[in-house]
DNA sequence: AAAAATGTTCAGTCTTAATTGAACGATGCA
DNA sequence: TGCATCGTTCAATTAAGACTGAACATTTTT
């Protein structure tokens, strides 16, 4: 018998976290280099330009800059100056409450707003339509009537606990 | 000058709000089709068998039937019993509260739950490292492990909020 | 000014995962 | 039992979008 992971090397247990955030972030849908990147940033003591990044997680230049620019957008990392040195380097937010607030649930909201508004057009859509006796019954347009409702209420009622300051105070 | 919409045809409403759902739970990472689906279960005043989706989607009979049962899952839609007919009708789940809790909820808590141990696993591994000197200066090593620290904490935050029963309250 | 260094953009490739078609097992029916 | 109806499964296809390579713009260095 012997045991799993005796003595990982400093490097291998890097990697393995990497690897991790990776697949986590892949597994919600967004990439998998946001992840290794994060996770990258966020157990380096200092801060690491472009190529260093390239280098260590061997991906495309193309694909650091891209994902970079959308970490920044989420304020989950951020661009620092080092002395003498043109190049940008970067290093990770370790606010967590703040990259979720600013990154995660803003873009949630986005995405429910759009929902929201295509909620709101079909219901008055579906009030003309009803003035008009259109094919269907008066008894199914009203259960629809009464479900496109029941949406809308919901949905304002995500939207809002989303801007809820009582889920900042939570976090 | 013309109004835009003077007049949609129910048929049409119904279509846009279907292609609504699908493009948003798309957005959302899961697919077109599930969104598609529950929305249009969610219209019909009455329950639905397998082949009205397919009709009425026109996606294919393999589709639907893995996608109900996706649903189902999440306890998004019921099967219900129709009188004198074998096949299997199903109907939305209008308690958006409990789709929530039972589907989404869960599925984000046990994704957490796979990360948060690849967390404490790398941590562990990392005490181990740093038991013998292995090439990183003892300072960078306080700081990585200083961090994991701090990711530690965060998750386990995050994972006491999703299972708080306040939330429910909030929802 | 030429060359080098750095970051960005974009058309194209490649990977992942959503979707399908066809074959199958099961269940009811004649 | 033979036939029809349903639903499921799985290998194969397709579509979405993540990722890349190469060309480019900009700034610095020689």
């Amino acid at each position: 018998m012997h045991k799993d992971s005796p003595s990982a090397t400093w490097p291998a247990v890097r990697r393995k976290f990497i690897e991790a955030g990776g697949s986590t972030t892949q597994s919600f849908g967004l990439g998998r280099i946001l992840g290794q990147m994060y996770a990258l940033l966020y157990l380096s003591p200092t801060p690491l330009c472009l190529d260093d990044i390239v280098r260590e997680l061997s991906v495309s230049k193309a694909s650091v800059s891209t994902t970079v620019r959308q970490l920044e957008r989420w304020s989950a990392v951020k661009r620092v100056w080092v002395q003498g040195d043109r190049k940008d380097y970067y290093e990770a937010e370790t606010d967590f409450h703040a990259v979720l607030r600013h990154g995660l649930l803003t873009t949630v909201r986005k995405k429910l707003d759009t929902a929201g508004s295509q909620i709101n057009r079909a219901e008055s859509s579906l009030r003309e339509t009803r003035a008009r006796g259109n094919g269907k019954s008066h008894d199914d347009l009203a259960v629809v009537m009464q479900r496109l409702d029941h949406a809308k209420q919901f949905h304002s009622k995500i939207q809002g606990l989303l801007s809820n300051p009582l889920l900042d105070h939570l976090l």
